[in-house]
DNA sequence: GTATTGACTTCAT
DNA sequence: AATGAAGCCAATA
């Protein structure tokens, strides 16, 4: 088994914990899933995630708030739909971080280093 | 072993 | 607010 897909694992577990309606930053993300400074990696993860899987990339966004994709993007599309869905608006290919950035909980950072 | 790449971040214009 | 350079670091080539 090679180390990079268990990087890759915990990073697609700690998307999985991004609650509904809220979204957190590549970089927060890589904080979590206790890569720090790992924020590019994340974005490979999410790459690599086959669309069989039930993982909610598009609740990953950039640290200001943006889109990680050009604005336009069949991707960005697909991602502000998702994101209205989950009651997240999404105005000129970005997202408010003062009303739905993610702020972990205690509850939910325990879930990140229960294993 | 060195070089390139990237779904990033931060600081400086 | 927009743009660009530099920093960053593991994965690939």
């Amino acid at each position: 088994m090679k180390e990079s897909s268990n990087k890759i694992n915990k990073i697609w577990k700690t998307v999985l914990v991004i609650p509904k309606g809220k979204v957190a930053s590549y970089g927060q993300i890589a904080d979590l899933a206790g890569l720090p400074g790992r924020a590019r990696l994340v974005g490979k993860a999410l790459a690599l995630a086959p669309k069989e899987m039930q993982l909610p990339w598009y609740r990953v966004l950039r640290s200001s708030g943006q889109l990680a994709f050009e604005k336009g993007s069949e991707n960005a599309e697909k991602q502000k739909g998702l994101l209205q869905q989950e009651e997240v608006v999404v105005l000129n290919n970005r997202v408010k971080l003062k009303q739905f950035g993610w702020q972990p909980d205690l509850a939910e950072m325990l879930m990140g280093l229960k294993y």
